[in-house]
DNA sequence: CCCGATATTGGATACGTTTTCATGCATCTC
DNA sequence: GAGATGCATGAAAACGTATCCAATATCGGG
């Protein structure tokens, strides 16, 4: 029952030779092609597998990879971290997940835990204003942003979509659709966006016309639909995420405002069920997986070099949530 | 910025005391008001945080849980991650995750990386018949099978909900609706729901209208529309999952089979889109989040009582997707 | 044939912690 | 007051590995 895990020291006894050469053939350092056979068939037969404890500790580095997001249960993180998982197993490398709910408070807490583990790698999708990092950095860990860039924190290199342009084609094709009382509604760590959507709107844009809501669904809908009921004027919205989106949709049908025809919606992040939704969803499209992905090739390649971020591109998806608005209105 | 970290031994040298007091303090043992007060102060001073690589080196064991799931982008499994993660995140353990793809070797690859972090308690949605899992009994890894369970392991205890019941009252729901060829459309690792499905339908069974996809989206539609196709004579659909359910919707669009008119559709599992479907989709809900959280309490408080398992209850949703089936079949 | 260079090897050390054990000291009991 | 009991404490060992370093074996050139 308590047997005990067979270490190195017993492949070096059953081959007769030191540790440091079982070591040495392990790792793929010099040795006699005769001693390294003898030893690979020890090892294969003792069934040994190196402990990555010592390992670790030796080496002062845990060799995992720290990810942390803000919810595993959105698809599109869920994406993000099947993106990095897929690039971390290919690598051989074990990931830490932690889900911080964008709270910046749990955000540095998990962060305490991942340098307790010695983490030496962190992906993250950042909740807070960016300076909860500076452990981390201070620490020599090598931290990769995802999706999100933080406000403070432009040393810290970032993989994200290319928000701008998502929002400014999206923005475009709604005013080309003939609207003119657009709405965004965001979520958390969102400037990005928020400000592209300022820009791209021009004399446009209304400040009330912009909702700004926390993490959790109930917020969101919360959000669109105190969005919807102050201003029934309002004939297009861009919601920033599928949460948003969803919240959108099931706020609109509470109300009762159909949509496309008495309100277009554009949503950030195609996800399955946009399809499905009735009608389908027009969405702006972002790499989700690829952006997990190049966020954990880069946090394995080393902070040696300094590729100051990746922007991905982002897919204007018409489906049937956009419909246009002539000249006279609809009264409703 | 190559600095050392700052070690047990730093606290214990500007503490004046000796290591072995200062690892006292920090674990809980028993000290001097005085001296834990001093340790812990010039603890506090110097930012001393315990490297979890001496401790695991130390009693050989990483503290760590192991959490293996079929795919993180699946809403379902991402909530069931997320009840482990918030129970891992109440005991201050780390939570390393991986994805199995419903590959049995994918997964033992996974468990070999788990074994070699030194893990020593794991969460698993299996994918194989369960062989794979000798290594991680072997090595004395407390494991938990969570949502499935699987064949040839009856050691295992695990966290499943009732797929019987679940999918017995789908069963009722349907045939008293007056539907006489009802579809099973199932995924990997299904065993429960399929025996439970044939034990509901008794006599009505017919095996070819019992398909099994495999885990993909891909294959989900494909099993989906090779079915309404082959087998134009059926009028309901049990969707073993909402990979399934979403293949299920799309497909039967696609021939232009309309829900519930043409179709009755049930879904197992109540996963938001659910609602926003059309018309929105009556599902068997699982208590998923639940599932995960469960299932990491059974694994930390370790494997002494042998709780056999727990069940956990499922609830039919009605929602729009079912309609009667009078005993005039509609011509179409 | 000898010497220097090179390749291979194993002993020893260190990584940071927990835990055992022995020691010293104060208090308690009879 | 002497022995017993309890507590706080620190030295040291151990966990499993990687790596430094010295020692040995092998080889080539002169």
């Amino acid at each position: 029952m308590n047997m005990r895990r067979t270490t190195i020291k017993d492949v070096a006894g059953a081959a007769g030779v030191g540790v440091a050469t079982v070591s040495r053939v392990l790792s793929g350092g010099s040795a006699s092609p005769e001693t390294r056979e003898r030893v690979l068939t020890v090892a294969a037969q003792l069934d040994y597998r190196p402990s990555a404890l010592g390992r670790n500790l030796r080496q002062r580095r845990s060799g995992g990879i720290g990810l942390l997001l803000p919810d595993i249960t959105d698809t599109f993180y869920g994406r993000v971290a099947d993106g990095v998982l897929a690039c971390a197993r290919s690598a051989g490398e074990p990931v830490i997940v932690g889900t911080t709910g964008d709270d910046p408070e749990r955000e540095a807490e998990l962060i305490g835990m991942l340098l307790e583990q010695g983490v030496d790698r962190v992906i993250a999708i950042p909740s807070g204003d960016g300076d909860g990092w500076a452990p981390t950095l201070r620490a020599g860990v090598i931290t990769v942003f995802a999706h999100r860039l933080s406000a403070g924190r432009d040393d810290i290199p970032a993989v994200v979509a290319d928000d701008r342009a998502g929002v400014g084609t999206a923005v475009d094709y709604l005013t080309g659709l003939g609207h003119r009382r657009i709405a965004y509604l965001g979520g958390p760590g969102q400037q990005q966006r928020l400000s592209a959507f300022r820009q791209a709107l021009g004399p446009l844009v209304d400040e009330d016309l912009i909702v700004v809501a926390r993490g959790s669904r109930d917020s969101a809908y919360a959000a669109a639909a105190g969005l919807f009921q102050h201003r029934p004027d309002l004939t297009a919205v861009l919601a920033g995420g599928n949460l948003l989106g969803e919240a959108a949709v099931l706020a609109a049908r509470e109300l009762d405002l159909r949509i496309p025809r008495d309100l277009s919606l554009i949503m950030f992040d195609d996800v399955p069920w946009a399809e499905l939704c009735s009608p389908p969803l027009t969405v702006i499209a972002q790499p989700a997986r690829d952006i997990g992905y190049r966020a954990a090739e880069l946090v394995l390649r080393g902070g040696t070099r300094r590729p100051r971020g990746v922007l991905l591109p982002t897919e204007l998806i018409v489906r049937g949530s956009c419909a246009a608005r002539g000249t006279s209105r609809s009264p409703r």
